[in-house]
DNA sequence: TCTGGGGTCCTAGGACCC
DNA sequence: TCTGGGGTCCTAGGACCC
């Protein structure tokens, strides 16, 4: 998808279409994760910081990520991708793989590119937005090609033209190949792909190691037969925050492991998964980064285990100086925790002592902790740029800006004409958050599904979350 | 007003085992 | 009577991707 984020934000935003959209975080320590083309204009990229964007381009709109609505349309492109062959390997919410050969369709130019932009066409007509698409012999190429034809385009790379056509361009266009490894490779003065394959084997080894050197080596010269690979189980599951000001109250800090800990364990749990290593980490004031990781006798899904595992782990970390990002996590992820093997072991012996006897072996249910304590905690929400609304008089907006006890919110949907502004006072009663609305309008294309708006069954406790959903209801397929 | 969040893979040293 | 060789696991760090 071309400039995923920030495409689907002027799609659901009319107003915003054809102007600087930046979507990322918003606050003092934000970075962008999609520049509109209309903001890569004045120089925004993903990852720089947010205030530097905004120094590059005051008048872009700065919003931040409404990942649920991000989801939807993701689901909706890798439907249509699934479609085509039933091995498609996602990368991202807004990129995949797909082996043609094993969809059958036939290997010539023609068919091929004819599948891809009947593909273009399709997603376009799903979602309103526009995806490029690469097509090649390997993965390698196929994804280069996707990159060359950003956006809103298809380049079919034929075989045999490769070399020609990367062999010129810089080495950066490998996948795998980052600002350190082309800094190691222009300092042996190779900067292009022909003088990687040129440079031979031995000589990238020596340079990058010998994963990564050989590895290079391969998809230099035309060499990559890696497979699409259909699912594949997450190894590792981890949470983590930057905080606005760096903390330096022990306590607090303390308080944030703990926090994080609960987090990381309701998505553990919410994946169906456990773990046995718990790692922690601790970005200081400067910017240094460093882990701690502890592995237990057996995989955990369990809330304390986890929690004190963390605690543990922070008494070996001074934190003095000051901290700008705590996380945690878990890896050595297992289908089953310790506790359910132990079940399943004890039901399986009950079930054997009992096979002669009377068939009644309760299985014993493992108790699980509720979710809820933190989701339902009333927090007072606060009015971020670009999230949803529904006022009470003035229907469906978002909002585009708020300080000094004032919100301003722009009422317009997916589907109107760009809308007006109004502002409110921020504890305005008849002014609540809302789902993201469907980018195109419930029932519009016939036949198709649309982006399926809010997840059926929205948040527990999610302030406004039923009214959002039945407002955009109405589009469930 | 420098530098997010969620991941994957690789390397390297030490412990431990046979 | 100066210390092999190979394997796995654990820990920590770093490059890279979107």
């Amino acid at each position: 998808m071309d400039a995923f984020y920030a495409s689907a934000e002027q799609a659901a935003k009319p107003s915003l279409r054809g102007k600087p959209v930046v979507v990322g975080g918003i606050g003092p320590r934000g970075v962008v994760a999609t520049a509109s083309y209309e903001a890569r204009v004045f120089g925004v990229r993903s990852a720089m910081a947010t205030a530097q964007a905004r120094r590059l381009c005051p008048n872009a709109a700065y919003l931040t990520p409404r990942f649920t609505l991000y989801r939807d349309v993701s689901e909706v492109v890798m439907g249509l991708l699934r479609q085509l062959s039933p091995l498609v390997e996602p990368l991202s919410l807004d990129e995949a793989f797909v082996d043609l050969e094993a969809g059958g369709v036939e290997p010539t130019a023609e068919a091929v590119r004819a599948v891809g932009e009947r593909l273009r066409r399709d997603i376009r007509a799903a979602t309103g937005l526009s995806g490029s698409v690469g097509l090649a012999g390997s993965k390698m190429l196929a994804k280069i090609g996707s990159e060359q034809a950003k956006p809103d385009g298809l380049l079919l790379i034929e075989p045999g033209t490769e070399a020609a056509l990367l062999g010129p361009m810089s080495v950066r266009v490998i996948p795998g190949v980052g600002p350190a490894t082309a800094e190691a490779l222009r300092r042996a003065g190779i900067t292009t792909v022909a003088e990687t394959g040129e440079a031979g084997e031995a000589e990238l080894v020596r340079l990058l190691g010998k994963a990564h050197g050989a590895g290079l080596y391969a998809l230099a010269t035309g060499h990559d037969d890696r497979p699409v690979v259909a699912e594949r189980d997450a190894k590792s599951v981890s949470v983590e925050d930057t905080f606005e000001e760096d903390l330096t109250d022990r306590v607090r800090v303390q308080m944030e492991i703990a926090r994080l800990a609960d987090r990381c364990v309701t998505r553990l749990r919410a994946a169906g998964r456990s773990g046995r290593t718990v790692v922690i980490k601790v970005r200081r004031y400067d910017f240094s980064t460093l882990t701690r990781s502890e592995t237990l006798r057996g995989p955990t899904d369990d809330r304390t285990v986890v929690r004190e595992a963390a605690a543990r782990l922070l008494e070996g970390v001074d934190t003095t100086a000051g901290v700008r990002l705590l996380g945690v996590g878990v890896t050595g992820l297992a289908d089953y925790t310790q506790e359910d093997l132990f079940a399943f072991a004890q039901a399986a012996s009950e079930e054997a002592a009992a096979a002669a006897e009377a068939p009644d072996a309760p299985a014993p249910e493992e108790e699980r902790q509720e979710e809820s304590a933190e989701a339902t905690e009333a927090r007072p929400h606060r009015w971020l740029p670009g999230l949803d609304v529904r006022h009470a008089e003035y229907g469906a907006g978002w909002i585009q800006g708020s300080g000094v006890g004032r919100v301003t919110v722009r009422f317009e949907e997916p589907w109107s004409e760009p809308g007006r502004v109004r502002t409110f006072a921020v504890d305005d009663p008849a002014l609540e958050p809302a789902e993201p609305l469907p980018l195109i309008r419930p029932g519009q294309p016939p036949g198709r599904p649309a982006v399926p708006s809010p997840s059926p069954e929205p948040a527990p406790g999610a302030p406004g979350a039923s009214e959002g959903a039945s407002a955009a209801g109405s589009s469930s397929p």
